[in-house]
DNA sequence: CCTCTTAAACTTTTT
DNA sequence: GTTTAAGAGG
């Protein structure tokens, strides 16, 4: 085979080496899908087969992508018999295989994050905790950490540590809570995601012989992302491989970006304490980026402690600075943005699909998406809100989830008067009660009342009755009918679909689709599965499918030809040809919530490594001066990231109008005074004009207070660039500031990127000017 | 028990 | 600016 010609030496040791465990340190870019596709295929020309290679990796996408190439190189045959695809996914296929074990039916329910916390939520009212101390989502996060640490309820309870930690949490009652929720999932037959990888691990755990079956099973496991996996995860691959050790974990610590999910990035430093005889292998030349981009990054990530020590670097051209730019407001951010994007699409001639913006939150999509759809540019949004979890989808699924596992207790609470039927939350809550106080579920509360001692009026017993059989008429074609049929008959017969296509309203008809779409779907799912050949055509099978896939798996068919905004998360493992990073702001990014600790600080760090490694040739970082927060427009400063990279390799001469010449029909603006120009440009159709002026206003009031980061304007069009202002300038020194007016340098202080002038204005007084940011002309 | 109006809280990132 | 919780009135 010729395949092994097609790598470098260091890949190519990497491919072939299989006798043992081995840690491949793969750098950004530096062909690890290739090494672990290519993998795959030499285990299989030397005679393994399909069934016994297990491969993990972190999305649904990137397994469906790596088994597409796979197969295009052994054919369909052995492709699709391979086990491939996220650790939750394969390890819910044997959870289904194994369930009776532990205690779950073939057709447990995978509560998604929104139901967690809503049943964590009930809990904590339940159990009468005041619900300002005892936020769901905290509560949950300490229990998440929990069973990523494979910690069940009653060694949580007897943890003296954690007690500590809750109690300073000032939430002691979690371990109480904790167990209560584990009770109720299993009760409701319901795993949440932390379970799959948990339950998988006691079940390889109590059952020996089940363990031995699936080590013997997978001789060669391989794990994409391992600097991204859990303590649960990492055991799990230690209980199957403990005793073959043929194990290849491929990942990279310097792209470790999930720990708030439990990942740890000891993993992957350590992995060669657990497995003694490990072989590491270092990919370290980038394929993807310019040397510019690839040094950028490395001097970014050299302000970060503790790595594996390897030296990424690139062949390719020197390529282009990255180039930073300021604005004045996130809503000038998105327009400079897109008029940079139409003019690289319409003078450089890159297609919209080869080029992305990156932000640190999902909800800077918005003003963004605003921008581009102004300009007609044409965009698709990864990840952000799934179809799955719009109220009208997540309805229809709710009845789905509950004719396949009536028990499924929130898929209960969200139907059970939805379409109203009369059953309020007086009535539904002595059902709940009483399931309690008998430990069944709140399904078996209901469908046996008399057993149960629940007094309701006759009226209201009388709804639940028809409930209970409407469910009950469901599930007994749910196996017989297919997933497509039965979707439609509950969509129906629910009252549903009556009460969505009720209405005539934009927002109506928007659900209307949606409920089509997903009916759609499901006959989709089924024609697929019987062209397939594949006799999994039942709801269940339906829900199995739909409950694990993530908004980054999403079908691409649509996506040609169109710009991609994601977060930097989702961004992980994809490349484009020009990458913008916005919003490269201090409490942004580095999100607040990461400032208080070091590590989280370099986590932070990683993540724009991620971002900018995503680059194949240009890269553009962004940062407003201004942005909403919460509907308010708040002062921000910089990213102190931006002093991390080696100054060579970044430019500031951006103005704040990026491309001037390629949007004529704004370039008038250029040549007047910035404010109310450029105002209009971004805010003249929208509500915002006033709210610019407002703060227009505020930030002289205010403008010392953050000048002494980023004094600015939003002047475009300044020919000189801002090292040439730094030469130029001295004591004595006469400029004219866009904003301030004119002024004299009465002191010069540091030098380099931390060079700053303080100058006295005629009118404003004296400031401090960072001589990166400002924008002046030497008179 | 339902629905409409108003108040408050909220945003990190996601399998 | 958006989504959810709470309260009033039918």
């Amino acid at each position: 085979m010729n395949y092994l010609d097609e790598l470098n030496p260091a890949q190519r040791a990497a491919v072939e080496y299989c006798d043992g465990p081995s840690l491949v340190i793969a750098g950004a870019g530096s062909g690890k899908t290739r090494v672990l596709t290519y993998k795959i295929v030499h285990l299989l020309q030397k005679g393994m087969a399909p069934w016994a290679i297990l491969a993990l990796t972190f999305t649904n996408k990137a397994a469906g992508e790596m088994k597409e190439r796979i197969t295009r190189l052994v054919g369909e045959e052995s492709g699709r018999r391979l086990w491939m695809g996220t650790f939750h996914s394969i390890f819910a296929r044997i959870l289904r295989i194994e369930c009776q074990r532990i205690g779950f039916t073939s057709n447990f329910t995978i509560y998604d994050s929104a139901d967690s916390k809503s049943l964590v939520k009930s809990i904590i009212s339940e159990m009468k905790l005041d619900d300002k101390v005892y936020k769901a989502s905290a509560v949950l996060a300490h229990i998440s950490a929990a069973k990523n640490r494979l910690i069940l309820p009653d060694a949580y309870a007897r943890n003296a540590e954690i007690a500590k930690a809750d109690a300073a949490s000032k939430i002691p009652a979690t371990a109480k809570i904790y167990a209560a929720y584990w009770n109720r999932c299993r009760q409701s037959d319901a795993m949440d995601f932390d379970d799959i990888l948990l339950y998988t691990f006691l079940l390889f755990q109590h059952y020996p012989d089940v363990r031995e079956q699936y080590e013997q099973r997978f001789e060669y496991v391989l794990v994409d992302e391992y600097q991204d996996t859990n303590y649960a995860q990492h055991a799990i691959i230690w209980q199957l491989t403990q005793h073959r050790q043929r194990v290849c974990v491929v990942g990279d610590d310097a792209q470790s970006i999930y720990s708030f999910r439990g990942a740890n990035i000891d993993n992957i430093l350590t992995f060669n304490k657990l497995y003694q005889s490990a072989k590491l292998f270092k990919l370290e030349r980038n394929y993807r980026s310019t040397k510019t981009i690839v040094e950028a990054a490395n001097s970014l990530i050299k302000k970060n402690q503790g790595q594996i020590q390897k030296q990424v670097f690139s062949e390719k051209e020197k390529g282009q600075p990255i180039r930073v730019y300021q604005f004045y407001s996130d809503l000038e951010e998105a327009a400079g943005v897109t008029k940079r994007l139409i003019g690289l699409h319409r003078n450089d001639h890159i297609g919209w699909e080869e080029m992305a913006i990156f932000y640190r939150t999902n909800a800077q999509s918005r003003s963004l998406e605003e921008a581009l759809r102004k300009q007609g540019v044409p965009y698709r949004i990864y990840g952000g809100q799934s179809f799955y979890q719009r109220k009208e989808i997540k309805d229809l699924i709710a009845y789905f989830r509950l004719a396949v596992n009536p028990h499924d207790e929130e898929a209960l609470k969200r139907v059970i008067n939805y379409p109203a039927r009369g059953i309020g939350q007086t009535s539904l809550n002595k059902y709940l009660e009483a399931a309690q106080r008998d430990n069944v579920s709140a399904w078996e509360a209901i469908s046996h009342a008399h057993l149960h001692n629940v007094t309701v009026s006759p009226r209201t017993a009388n709804k639940i009755a028809e409930f209970v059989s409407l469910i009950e008429s469901f599930r007994q074609s749910i196996d017989n009918e297919d997933a497509a049929t039965l979707g439609k008959r509950i969509a129906t017969e629910s009252g549903v679909v009556a009460d969505v296509f009720r209405g005539r309203e934009a927002t109506d008809l928007a659900r209307q689709e949606n409920v089509q779409e997903l009916l759609d779907g499901l006959q989709q799912f089924v024609d697929n599965q019987e062209e397939e050949g594949n006799e999994r055509r039942l709801m269940t099978h339906y829900l199995q499918e739909v409950s694990l896939i993530s908004t980054t798996d999403e079908s691409e068919d649509d996506n040609e030809n169109k710009l991609s905004l994601m977060t930097v998360h989702s961004s992980k493992g994809l490349e484009f040809r020009v990458v913008f990073i916005v919003g490269l702001e201090e409490n942004l990014f580095p999100n607040q919530m990461a400032m208080s600790s070091v590590r989280e600080m370099e986590e932070e760090r990683r993540l724009l490594y991620v971002a900018v490694t995503r680059a194949m040739e240009q890269c553009y970082i962004t940062y407003a001066l201004n942005r909403y927060k919460y509907g308010r427009s708040e002062f921000c400063e910089p990213s102190s990231f931006l002093r991390d990279f080696d100054r060579q390799f970044l430019s500031f001469d951006g103005s704040s109008q990026i491309s001037p010449k390629s949007e004529p029909r704004t370039s008038s603006f250029q040549t007047t005074s910035f404010q109310r120009p450029l105002f209009r440009s971004v805010s003249s159709i929208d509500q915002s004009s006033s709210a610019s002026a407002q703060y227009s206003s505020a930030s002289t009031q205010n403008s010392s207070a953050f000048l002494q980061h980023s004094p600015t304007s939003a002047q475009p069009a300044q020919s000189t660039g801002v090292s040439a202002n730094n030469q130029s300038l001295h004591v004595g020194s006469r400029l004219e500031h866009t904003r301030f007016g004119i002024g004299e340098v009465i002191a010069m202080s540091g030098d380099g990127i931390d060079a700053k002038a303080t100058v006295r204005f005629e009118n404003v007084g004296v400031k401090q000017l960072l001589l990166r940011f400002a924008k002046f002309t030497v008179l």
